[in-house]
RNA sequence: GUGGGUAUAGCUUAGUUGGUUAAAGCGCCAGUUUGUGGCACUGGAGACCGUCGGUUCGAAUCCGAUUAUCCACCCCA
């Protein structure tokens, strides 16, 4: 026996049986992003790998470890995306969409692509939901797309388990300064902090703030916050975003912690968090990044947006047991009781389905028996049941497999389709 | 990349101190006198016990390696 092929680590397939919840997210998506006038966007699975060095940054994880990037059979470097901001920011500059009409409200349903151990709430293919406001540098921008953000959860019935935390970094120079000062603290420090902490004082100070041991967190208690060193407009800025939450009843704590990940990020920043998911339970991560339309050879354009683990949201539901209903089942199967009559079943079946009612008949060449524990089993609507006395007779039985009734359904050429969409609706 | 747990039919698992035909439930298929499903009963298909190597007369069981998976770290959605 050949050896089976199986999915590469940390993928996954989804089957048949899952459609449903599938269909169901994807509908709240869709809904959601239309009440906020977000339109789709879609971009290419990979593009040059230069993109995300510049975007996400070269000294971030993503670039340095996490990236799956190719070399084509033409020589140019490639990358499977590994977050969606970059390559929509290239696509809306590429089309010069940001000369168009402002604001700019994307959304994307997409997979994307890291290469890091899988675990509970991560995979190497994972599937994120994300939307991109350009053009509006207004705190009510910050507060819309948030409110985006938390509407779907809500959606979801996920909002009471949901913590919304928010946090300003600042402009590029708050930041610097802000950096410079966490850096001289901890340098202080340094003896106290544990051997990681020591390589992050080096990498990226800010990641210090995260440290789950118990000394690195005391030390880390009196450390500067990023909403000390904003300058005033940032400041003002931050006050007001609070403000526009506010207005929009909107729950959030403020959490100088959170530094967000990517380089791009200015300003605004925050995260849905569901403290039920253990390790990786940051279902949502977002935030401003109004220098990148530029750094990226645009115009000076501020933008912001969120990501959304689709799988994480997955996690989520199952967590507090909340169950997506099920899509409508079959409406119909069409049991053949000879074996002659199955091409008959056949044609009704094409019939039908050119008035788009979901219907099916045998293909197995199984018993009458075995095929209405078939319809059954596959929880049809209804059955038709087609004999020979029937066609003699033109005349079928309808039956209501879950009432047990049964009506007489002509099978006269056009009576038949009309009289059974009667029935089904 | 670093730790720890796990690996037996499609799924969930049993397998006693190594002993010959690897077990059960669910699911699947068929039948219960031949034209009406869900229940019940009977039967059937389906596993070289993750892979490779070692110890042994003998390995699903012990040892080693490898791969996958789960959990945590790192990082992030």
């Amino acid at each position: 026996m050949k050896e089976k092929i199986r999915a590469q680590r940390g993928t996954k397939d989804i089957l048949p049986n899952e459609e449903y919840k599938w269909n169901f997210l994807k509908k709240v998506f869709e809904s959601t992003a239309k009440s906020y006038n977000f339109k789709i966007i879609k971009t290419p699975v990979f593009e040059a790998t230069e993109l995300f060095n510049r975007s996400v940054g070269e000294t971030t994880d993503i670039v340095q470890k996490e990236m799956y990037t190719f070399k084509d059979k033409g020589g140019r470097s490639l990358t499977l995306r590994p977050e969606g901001t970059a390559g929509v920011v290239r696509a809306i500059l590429e089309h010069g969409l940001c000369n168009f009409m402002l604001p700019l409200k994307v959304y994307y349903l997409d997979t994307f692509y890291r290469y890091e151990k899988p675990q509970s709430g991560r995979y190497r293919e994972f599937f994120q939901f994300g939307c991109e406001l350009f053009g509006s540098n207004l705190s009510e921008a910050d507060a819309e797309v948030m409110h985006f953000a938390f509407k779907i959860l809500d959606e979801l019935s996920l909002a009471n388990y949901i913590e919304l935390k928010v946090n300003s970094v600042g402009c590029s120079r708050c930041k610097k300064k802000y950096f410079h000062a966490l850096h001289e603290y901890f340098e202080l420090k340094k003896s106290a902090l544990c051997q990681m902490c020591l390589e992050r004082l080096q990498k990226n100070p800010a990641r210090i703030l995260d440290c789950k041991s118990q000394q690195c967190e005391n030390i880390s208690l009196n450390a500067p916050i990023t909403l000390d060193y904003l300058c005033n407009e940032c400041y003002q800025h931050f006050e007001s975003v609070k403000d526009k939450l506010k207005n929009l009843k909107l729950k959030y704590t403020v959490d100088p912690k959170i530094v967000r990940g990517l380089d791009y990020y200015t300003r605004t920043v925050f995260e849905l968090v569901d403290n039920s998911l253990g390790a990786q339970k940051t279902v949502c991560g977002g935030g401003r990044y109004d220098n990148l339309v530029k750094e990226m050879g645009g115009r000076d354009l501020p933008a912001l947006g969120f990501g959304l683990g689709v799988n994480r949201l997955l996690l989520a539901l199952e967590n507090h047991n909340i169950k997506i209903k099920k899509d409508d089942n079959l409406d119909l199967y069409i049991i053949n009781v000879q074996e002659d009559l199955r091409s008959c079943a056949v044609v009704f079946c094409r019939v039908l389905r050119e008035n788009f009612i979901s219907c099916e008949c045998d293909l197995l060449g199984r018993s009458l028996k075995a095929q209405l524990k078939y319809a059954d089993r596959i929880c049809a609507r209804f059955v038709l049941v087609l004999g020979s006395e029937e066609l003699e007779k033109k005349e079928a039985d309808l039956k209501n497999l879950k009432t047990r009734e049964i009506k007489k359904i002509s099978l006269k050429k056009y009576e038949f389709a009309t009289q059974i969409i009667k029935i089904l609706k």
